[in-house]
DNA sequence: GGCAATTTACTGCCTCGGCAGCTAATGAGA
DNA sequence: TCTCATTAGCTGCCGAGGCAGTAAATTGCC
């Protein structure tokens, strides 16, 4: 017996509109706090990852975050002329493009894993640590099943 | 003590961040599957929300589905140019436009529920009843706390 | 009845993101 | 070494959404 038919379907029974919603609400949450820093939550989540180091290459984002590597040009101009970001072709691999933040970069990526944890902390209002593993746990299941 | 802290927090280990990527896998295995019939999952979900008859306006489905009005304008425009949907200014109201299934719009509906359905239940192998609730239970809390 | 507030839909402008197609650079194999 | 496949990044094109502002219609309140 299959969780979901179509004979008994119902949009906002459906765990795909609650995942969509949450998505909406946490990104707006984010949007409101970082818009005076003149960034959005999209934008902010790069600059983290940078900041940790884990890879700074395009490319390398673009795989993590299964981005279209398109989108990741376009976002990268973005914060280039913000002047958050710098483009420095590889000297070794002249395919790529190593992204270095500057200095005003470098101090607003500070304030932001913060502001991370406030949003999600919010939206996790009344949730004990054992919740919260168990939930991960079913959201990690569904991404293993999505490949 | 917090879920989330700034100091070890990590995107790759943040609900939103698992939210967000369900999300992108989900409407690209709907969008693969509709595709060929010429609409995308985004459109999916307004047919299916005005062939279940809960509201026809363009205003009701934004409310329910946290739509910007303007969204839905453009949405609706797109249905409207596929031939999928009508719009019928209300008699009573003369702000609404009522929104109608055309007859190819109808015939394409039928078909919707069961490829949301499909998809959910890819996402969701392994996981037996009792395991759907609970994950329900558990974004449901995080909308209520998104109020 | 008259005026203000609200609602509905629409528009322009913007960010985000996928897809397809392209070039340049690199790597692997005959 | 030459060829072919792969990879990195860029571009055009599109759909999806939010925000702000607008006009018309409706509702509510005095």
């Amino acid at each position: 017996m299959p969780l979901y038919r179509a004979q008994t379907y119902r949009v906002e029974d459906s765990v795909g509109f609650m995942i969509t919603r949450l998505r909406a609400s946490l990104f707006a949450a984010v949007d409101r706090e970082v818009a005076p820093w003149g960034v959005s939550s999209a934008q902010a989540a790069i600059l983290i990852y940078i900041a940790h180091g884990r890879g700074n290459r395009a490319a390398d984002i673009a795989r993590d975050y299964s981005y279209d590597t398109g989108s990741m040009t376009r976002m990268i101009d973005r914060l280039v002329d913000k002047g958050l970001l710098r483009r420095v072709r590889d000297a070794a691999d002249r395919r790529s493009v190593r992204l270095e933040l500057t200095a005003k970069g470098r101090k607003l990526t500070e304030r932001l894993p913060a502001v991370a944890a406030r949003a999600l902390n919010g939206l996790l209002r009344g949730f004990n640590r054992a919740e919260l593993d168990e939930l991960k746990g079913y959201l990690g299941r569904m991404l293993a099943n999505a490949q």
